[in-house]
DNA sequence: CAGTAGATGCTCT
DNA sequence: GAGCATCTACTGT
């Protein structure tokens, strides 16, 4: 396993960079503490010309200004006043296009994500974080670690696992993106 | 199983 | 003040 350099999330085309951060992991060691968990589920958000971007037209705010930085740090924020939703900010600065992170199977730390999540024994491994909101808390992300690069405490890992059959389709909870909501921007694949 | 209501707080208008 | 890149619990089959 290696750990991806700040460089390797540069990559111009995050629809592309969505659909090779699935199989990749994420570690997460806060406090001493470490889970991690192999990406299921992604999604691309393409930029200011992307209606489901929360930076679509050009709204660079306070909130939305570490997407235009370079690729390789956390764009976390609150969803729905109860869930951290994870992004991983990529291409090069002015170009602020992320990848969220929709779903993982957990591999580290298993039983400190069953008691974040609680969930017990009878819940199998890869149902344990098959939504974003679950991502996060299941590895511990918050809000508070937006703007952090993906180095420590949240680091992204390539090994050689390859996933199997990759679905391909439209993004979850964006109908009001109108035009945009039907574009082919969430990838998957099947856990067993 | 399917369908829906309610929680809850930050961001931008 | 409105609107969320969601999840759970609870209803009814």
């Amino acid at each position: 396993m290696t750990k991806l350099p700040l460089s390797w999330f540069e990559g111009a085309d995050v629809v592309e960079m969505a659909r090779t951060l699935l199989g990749k992991i994420i570690v997460t060691e806060f406090d001493g503490i470490r889970t991690s968990g192999r990406i299921s589920e992604t999604e691309a958000y393409a930029g200011e010309s992307d209606r489901a971007s929360h930076c679509y037209g050009g709204r660079r705010t306070a909130r939305t200004e570490i997407m235009y930085g370079p690729g390789g740090f956390a764009y976390v924020y609150l969803c729905y006043g109860i869930h951290h939703l994870f992004n991983v900010v990529t291409n090069k600065a002015e170009m602020p296009q992320v990848v969220l992170i929709r779903a993982i199977e957990p591999l580290e730390g298993i039983a400190v994500i069953r008691e974040r999540l609680g969930k017990g024994a009878h819940v199998p491994v890869y149902k344990l974080a098959g939504g974003p909101g679950l991502v996060t808390k299941a590895l511990g992300i918050k809000t508070a670690h937006t703007g952090l690069p993906l180095t420590e405490p949240i680091s992204i890992w390539d090994d050689a696992y390859i996933p199997g059959e990759i679905i391909v389709g439209p993004r979850i909870g964006i109908d009001y993106a109108k035009e945009d909501k039907d574009l082919p921007y969430r990838f998957l694949y099947n856990m067993k």
